[in-house]
DNA sequence: GCAAAAGTCTACACCGTGTCGATTTTTATC
DNA sequence: GATAAAAATCGACACGGTGTAGACTTTTGC
């Protein structure tokens, strides 16, 4: 890797480089939807983005590394939406918010948020970048949850724990629904509102 | 793949192939167990089983047969337990019940089943296992959620597609929990049996 | 215009997979 | 307990994908 991190920031000029990254990770998106990670080969991208084998790894070490980035870039564009999203303090407004913004980052990335959680296990990186963002959502659901007067705690009856799994409950969801079709996807967000609700106590 | 399917029913003697094929299986669990899928190799799992890497291809066509036929043989297992067990008519028993199997399954098969889901996308084969173990799932709780009052039905607010999300949380949040430890596996099951509950309506 | 940095290419070595044919061991039968 | 068929095992091979190395070309900044 050269110097990406944040070399972009002061840069007036756009270096070469950081088209082809943008390139080579587009075409990994799009690889990602239609062949699947296993799938696809590094000669599949390079040849994507216009270039060899040999000039990817210029810029990325391993494949691995290559659908890190993407996952990275997915995801950070869901950070700063929950950031300003986040201030709704009415508890039904917030959960209708939080739901739609998920089915719309699904509906634009579903193929690189499955990938996501397919190699969380096996990669540390994406692991990392993953429970990031769960703890984000999960600190979201639980400040709703004790809003609504679920009582604070980790014991399995007590809002901390009830978020993680709701949770995981709405990830699952979500990456089945995803592969279908975006009606499903629509139904499938009602449903796990309708459980949060629920479980929040907020519908009898 | 020899003549393997059933042929063991009517059969005195155990053939020879019958004790590497467990060998394999078994080594294929315990390299799950501490390399994981990826990490493990053909020929870690022959010579594991104290064979050839040529000698293990007698038996099964490749690593990802060999562990769909590990998958098999702990689903099985599953498969009936459930059947034995459906029996129970009051819903909080039927569902206290159900999550003590589960978590019996978790604590003796837990890598087996994070890679079954990991895989579940990739190889077919294991995704129709998978899919047909989640089926009897949401079957079992939609009978409950629907015994205890929810309206039957596939709209998000009602019971098949609750019992479908549900099965989903189960399943995510046990992937994770297992991870960790028995303790958190029994803690996450409480969080999960409560919140069934509570979307069942059996809890205020 | 010119050096240094950035980008690109071809060739190579490595490793894991799956196949093949030859060979040995087991099993059933007389 | 001899024997032929079936079952099991092995070593060697070809293939494909990965990642590395070094030479070469283009771009950038002064």
């Amino acid at each position: 890797m050269p110097g990406r991190h944040s070399a972009r920031s002061r840069r007036a000029t756009e270096r070469k480089g950081d088209l082809r990254e943008r390139a080579i990770l587009d075409t990994c998106e799009a690889l990602l939807t239609h062949k699947g990670y296993d799938a696809m080969t590094v000669g599949d991208i390079a040849q994507g983005a216009g270039i060899t084998r040999g000039a990817l790894y210029f810029y990325f070490g391993s494949k691995q590394e290559v659908v890190t980035a993407l996952v990275a870039r997915t995801v950070e564009h869901l950070w700063e939406r929950s950031r300003v999203t986040a201030q709704t303090d009415e508890p039904r407004q917030a959960i209708a918010a939080a739901m739609q913004r998920t089915v719309e980052l699904w509906n634009e990335h579903g193929p690189v948020m499955r990938t996501a959680i397919d190699l969380s296990l096996t990669v540390p990186e994406i692991g990392e970048l993953w429970k990031h963002t769960a703890d984000l959502f999960i600190a979201a659901i639980t400040a709703v949850l004790e809003r609504a007067g679920i009582q604070a705690g980790a014991a399995p009856d007590q809002a901390s724990a009830m978020a993680r799994a709701l949770c995981w409950m709405i990830e699952r969801t979500f990456y089945h629904a995803s592969q279908e079709s975006r009606e499903k996807l629509q139904e499938a967000s009602a449903t796990c509102e309708h459980i949060w609700l629920t479980s929040a106590g907020l519908i009898t």
